[in-house]
RNA sequence: GGUACCGUAGCCAAGUGGCCUAAGGCGAUGGAUUGCAAAUCCAUUAUUUCGUGGGUUCAAAUCCCACCGGUACCUCCA
């Protein structure tokens, strides 16, 4: 089965055929880092991460670039009533920005290109564009000519009279047409400005992705993501300048995740790029979540709450083009999915002797994992498993179809444990084939982005003395439940569930704890 | 007003013309296991059903129409 991508621009899942063979250029619009990041902007990184991911496995070579917008209004307004410089603010939330991409395992982007580092780029397209007269400048500012674009709308599947049917404001008059918009603008006293042929001024809102996608991945791009909101007007105005300058096409395949919304406030909080509209719905989620006012940054808002390989997986158990609804519930919901899968990882290791997540994983489907010590019935179905989660991946990244087979793997090793009862004795060869399903497991983990490190070992302890002290009431226990004085050991169990803490009993080993 | 999107079990969610007598997760119920639990395994959990009503088709959750309900976007200098 080969790879089909859902294209925003024709409507329609195509079959995906790189413009170089064995090689993708894949941009995304990042964020504009005025403000602690949100957990909608984590959706887009995750999501082409992921496709990044995939990609790689099916055997492409792939260039991933995520732009840093460090100049706009907003910053600038921001850095204003906060007293800072723009470079100041901007440096600060873009190193929120990286800390929370880490944290959710996003660490497959080649490239952050700043905007700021690109002016100089910028002002070649505009020129271009002046010269071939797709562009105009007026006072300073220089506007790109919707009316000298004829496929201009192509995107977002719209006219210029239906644009202007909506406009709620009189648009400026000066403008040869209200829907040209600006490629350039001159900068008031007191803003970051640039030297232009036009004037000092700064660059227009969309032609920083136009010029660093062109400069970093070349002329016509395989992928360009981004969240829906930004389709129009944002992806419109760069596929027009870029098109027009280059009289190249921009991108192959147009894809737009759906947006963060919030149970019953259905407020938007997920635009990678926040170029425009209100914040006062992801202030609220922020806030709800924060338990104050103000947006919060995801690492105080979110993480505190669920590990972020939960928050990874939930936004990944969705397709990426549907909306997601955010909420603390589902995302606990999740997570008690996955703890099954992270004690699956132990018991594995507690059989196997090696820690699951220490084995070398295939990142090529090449040379996918070699199943031939299990069992050939619990080889076939693993295998089978593997088909399936292939193909959902190969139909639009399907991630969440995906998933689903991997709880089915789950149930399969788990399965092929218990009916052999690998926990009390275990082959030699039975072992092989345990970790070879492992193995497996992980590698198709691996492609979503998961199970690719130990998460906070939860019986470890927070100091040499809560472990120190647990080993010795669990070996107190252990006592007890030998000369069967039931109620001791129950009662022991039973103050610890009161201290929040699980004891389970574990066959022939040390009982296992943990908080929670 | 214009342009799109969404509505699948208690909850989350995949499936978008026949392999659907609809994956998977959470939850629930019964059984195995356990000193009792937990974990794990096995089984059950939408049964003319996929928002509602029509239609197309040999065949629809999947296509078309209408309706109901939910959502997003319609600029950059106001």
């Amino acid at each position: 089965m080969s790879l089909r991508v859902y294209n925003t621009l024709t409507r329609e899942k195509e079959t995906f055929q790189p413009l170089e063979p064995g090689k993708v250029s894949m941009y995304l619009c990042g964020p504009t880092v005025y403000k602690p990041a949100h957990i909608g902007h984590m959706v887009g990184p995750v999501i082409f991460d992921t496709v990044k991911r995939f990609l790689q496995y099916v055997g492409y070579d792939v260039t991933f670039v995520i732009n840093i917008t460090d100049v706009d209004d907003k910053l600038i307004n921001k850095a204003h009533e906060l007293g800072m410089t723009v470079k100041a603010l901007a440096e600060q939330m873009t190193e929120d920005y990286f800390d929370n991409l880490r944290l959710m395992g996003v660490d497959s982007v080649d490239k952050f290109p700043y905007a700021t580092d690109h002016i100089g780029d910028m002002l070649e397209m505009i020129q271009r564009l002046v010269d071939n007269g797709h562009a105009y400048p007026l006072d300073g500012d220089v506007y790109f000519s919707v009316t000298a674009d004829d496929d201009y709308g192509k995107l977002s599947h719209r006219s210029v009279e239906q644009m202007l049917a909506g406009t709620r404001v009189e648009a400026n008059n000066r403008k040869k047409n209200p829907a040209d918009f600006a490629l350039w603008k001159s900068s008031k006293a007191d803003e970051p400005a640039w030297e232009s042929p036009w004037g000092p001024g700064r660059p227009g809102w969309h032609i920083e992705c136009s010029a660093m996608s062109s400069k970093l991945l070349g002329d016509s791009i395989d992928i360009h993501g981004g969240g829906l909101d930004l389709m129009f007007p944002h992806h419109e105005n760069e596929l027009a300048q870029s098109e027009s300058a280059s009289g190249k096409c921009f991108v192959r395949y147009w894809m737009h995740n759906g947006l963060m919304q919030s149970g019953k406030n259905t407020g938007k909080v997920g635009g990678q790029h926040d170029k425009h509209g209100d914040t006062s719905a992801e202030d609220q989620i922020a806030g709800k979540l924060a338990g104050s006012a103000g947006a919060e940054s995801v690492k105080t808002a979110v993480f505190a709450h669920q590990h972020p390989e939960a928050v990874r997986f939930f936004l990944l158990s969705t397709h990426y083009r549907s909306p997601i609804d955010f909420s603390l519930e589902n995302i606990a919901n999740t997570a008690k999915g996955l703890e099954g899968i992270y004690r699956m990882f132990e018991t594995v290791e507690r059989i196997c002797g090696t820690c699951p997540y220490s084995i070398e994983v295939p990142t090529s489907g090449e040379n996918t994992t070699d199943l031939s010590a299990l069992p050939a019935e619990t080889a076939a179905e693993l295998t089978a498993l593997r088909g399936r989660f292939l193909d959902a991946m190969n139909d639009d990244f399907n991630t969440g179809g995906a998933i689903g087979n991997l709880f089915e793997m789950r149930k399969c090793i788990n399965g092929f444990i218990a009916h052999n009862k690998l926990d009390q004795q275990a082959t030699a060869e039975q072992k092989a084939g345990l970790l070879a399903a492992i193995t497996l497991f992980r590698e198709l983990g691996q492609l979503v982005g998961v199970f690719r490190k130990p998460i906070e070992k939860t019986t470890a302890a927070d100091d040499g003395l809560v472990g120190g002290l647990m080993d010795l009431i669990l070996e107190l226990r252990a006592d007890a439940r030998k000369e069967k004085n039931w109620a001791a050991a129950d009662k022991i169990r039973d103050q610890l569930k009161a201290l929040n803490i699980t004891v389970e009993d574990v066959k022939d080993g040390p009982a296992r704890w943990q908080r929670g």
